[in-house]
RNA sequence: UGGGGCGUGGCCAAGCGGUAAGGCACGAGACUUUGGAUCUCGCACUCGGAGGUUCGAAUCCUCCCGCCCCAGCCA
């Protein structure tokens, strides 16, 4: 955890948390316990991570603990590989800085049924990590409150205010009306308990087809706020599910499942997305018609990330993998923390960028240079510096012996001077960034170019003498250079300044890697707002990913550690890919570049020469 | 045109009746063996609009305008 953290921890404030210490303070609740509560059919995305940070960040703050929940009660569209990949993001998004507070329980342990006050009642407590012992921890999972919940619904049935309709799904829809013209009631509304009861129970027993009958809760269809229209609580799927097998053959609705899971779990305060606002009634009537002995849990809502350059819906992330446009859920272009973890993306710099980004309810497309800010920021602190050829330019230093190899030694990390040096070969033929010469050099440009003296990072004054070139495409394939041995570390002897640094590798010594550069995904800020009739994957950006390969490499990056970024000096902050990388073949993935004046000035240039064109 | 929300600088976002925080982006300069980092300065006479209440309004009231969400047996 960063010191920012604590600090910004104690201090931050929004609307929820405000809501939450007015709770505490008026002993409305005991302790705070949040969840997060994903359905396990895709991977999260920054959009969690904004709902992972704000529902820790408060159990942190406060005291409490927050759940870790599979929203599973739709068995047609979930997996296993889901809550794999689900549970792995948490716990490397909130490691470090809130695993204290994750609420997890025993593997296989479902929630107890019993007797509160006289009245019935299901309860699952979370254990902490800190309580664990041997005992073996998993995510809470909706499935796991099946039985209590069909109870639930027997109770509801009870007081008259559920009842099962027969009415085929295009009835109902039918029936419902619209938002400014009231519904129709179901024929089977005033169905007796009894009969209700035998219903329902058949139901379960798997006599019905799919889609033949419901359980409907009896509120009232001429309600202005269309899901208190007699809103389905169960269906009924003949389908196998990932977690509960062939037991089930009816499962509840979001809405009949939500509210009792977090009661059942002891939730407290209840944080979903703006577009539950409107379910906010029923979610509160569920809870209240079972007269519920615990306190009930209240629900709250924000809104949710927008981030320019990419797509943040389940459907349309599953859609680029489904469609191959992507290598897959953890393609380092994905938004997905899976993607965003290979890229390179520390977790500490997600989190710090959820903090900065707020909670509130108006509605936001957040620039994703805020998000690349955050990485820069936190790496620029950390990654050990190397140098790296990317696109390399033969260059020969005249008066500097073919036999000889110099080492100088060079500083791991301006800004943390315990990262110490190491030391770095020199020799007659090096290679230099093909960018950092040009024959004739433009306005500003202050790197190398016939006659120039440039500054080789850590090394010696280089003048340029000369360019070797392709005769046949005039191509320049060699830069030949004079070094100055008395400009040794420090000013120069006579004071002199040169205008550029620029970076380089032995080429006797230098080691080859591919490097993957990466772009962002879509080509313009807002790809869900295509023109009519197009499609969001038309605005997916062709230059998102270049792959280089021969790119040359100092020696001291022969053991970079998969995953673990290092800054290439002058170019950007790379990790070796955590799949792809091996130990004589290494693969770096560009996490960010760093901030670079010269391509600002080009791209201003550019855009001059264009206006002036146009 | 029913209901539920939201409108503060290019993008986020504080502000809760006392005279517009902060961050990102952008621009200028200093420093610099990364055109990196760091540092300094600049960047809303104004809070969707119009009225009203008040000594005083982004904050309270009224009306208007704009945007988002809701009619899955998805979550």
């Amino acid at each position: 955890m960063t010191s920012s953290e604590t600090q910004a921890a104690a201090e931050r404030q929004d609307f929820i948390r405000e809501i939450v210490r007015e709770d505490l303070k008026a002993g409305r609740c005991r302790e705070v316990v949040t969840r997060f509560p994903p359905e396990p059919n895709g991977y999260l995305h920054v959009g969690h991570a904004k709902s992972i940070c704000l529902n820790f960040g408060i159990a942190r703050q406060f005291g409490g603990r927050c759940n870790l929940r599979m929203d599973d009660t739709n068995p047609t569209k979930e997996d296993v590989e889901y809550v794999e990949s689900i549970t792995g993001d948490v716990k490397w998004l909130i490691a470090g800085w809130a695993d204290h507070c994750l609420g997890l329980k025993p593997a296989g342990r479902t929630a107890e049924r019993g007797e509160r006050d006289g009245a019935r009642d299901s309860h699952l407590g979370a254990v902490l990590p800190a309580e664990a012992g041997d005992a073996r921890l998993e995510p809470f999972y909706a499935s796991d409150y099946f039985e209590p919940l069909y109870e639930f619904a027997l109770e509801l049935i009870r007081r008259g205010r559920a009842y099962v309709c027969d009415h085929t799904p295009g009835e109902v829809d039918e029936m419902r009306g619209a938002p400014e013209r009231p519904g129709r009631e179901s024929l089977y509304r005033d169905r007796p308990v009894e009969e209700n009861l035998d219903l329902f129970r058949r139901m379960r027993d798997g006599e019905f087809p799919d889609g033949t009958r419901t359980l409907r809760a009896k509120i009232d269809m001429s309600s202005p706020n269309v899901w208190l229209r007699d809103p389905v609580l169960y269906r009924i799927r003949h389908a196998s599910h990932h977690h509960t097998g062939d037991r089930w053959c009816i499962y509840p609705m979001y809405d009949f499942a939500h509210g009792l899971s977090d009661y059942v779990e002891g939730i407290s305060h209840s944080i979903c997305t703006l577009e539950f606002e409107v379910h906010r009634p029923l979610y509160d009537w569920i809870l209240q018609a079972l007269d519920l002995p615990r306190p009930l849990p209240r629900q709250y809502e924000f809104a949710r990330l927008n981030l320019t350059h990419t797509v943040m819906s389940k459907r349309r992330l599953l859609r680029l993998v489904q469609e191959g446009r992507v290598g897959g859920w953890d393609d380092p272009r994905m938004p997905t923390l899976a993607g965003m973890r290979r890229r390179g993306f520390p977790a500490a710099a997600i989190r710090d960028f959820c903090e900065r980004i707020g909670v509130a309810k108006r509605e936001n497309l957040v620039e994703l240079a805020l998000l690349e800010h955050c990485v820069r920021e936190h790496l620029n602190r950390r990654a050990p510096r190397r140098m790296a050829v990317l696109r390399p330019l033969r260059m020969v230093i005249e008066n500097f012996p073919e036999d000889r190899v110099e080492r100088f030694e060079a500083v791991n990390n301006p800004e943390d001077p315990a990262a110490g040096t190491r030391p770095i070969p020199f020799s007659r033929v090096l290679w230099i960034e093909k960018d950092d010469f040009r024959e004739v050099p433009p306005p500003r440009y202050h790197r190398l170019s016939p006659g120039v003296e440039a500054r080789l990072r850590y090394a010696w004054l280089i003048r340029c003498t000369g360019v070797v070139n392709d005769p046949a495409t005039g191509e320049v394939v060699e830069v030949r250079a004079t070094c100055d041995p008395e400009t040794g570390s420090g000013p120069t002897p006579d004071g002199r300044k040169v205008k550029a640094t620029i970076h380089w590798v032995s080429a006797a010594h230098a080691l080859d890697a591919e490097v993957r550069l990466y772009d962002t995904l879509f080509a313009v800020e807002k790809p869900d707002e295509v023109a009519e009739g197009r499609d969001f994957t038309d605005a997916l950006n062709p230059r998102s990913l270049e792959v280089l390969k021969g790119c040359k490499v100092e020696p001291a990056l022969a053991d970079a550690e998969p995953g673990v970024p290092v800054q290439f000096e002058r170019l950007g902050y790379f990790c070796p890919d955590a799949a792809d990388s091996r130990p004589g073949a290494p693969v770096f993935n560009r996490t960010v570049t760093l901030k670079d004046a010269w391509a600002r000035i080009e791209k201003r240039q550019g855009a001059a020469g264009t206006a002036r064109d146009a």
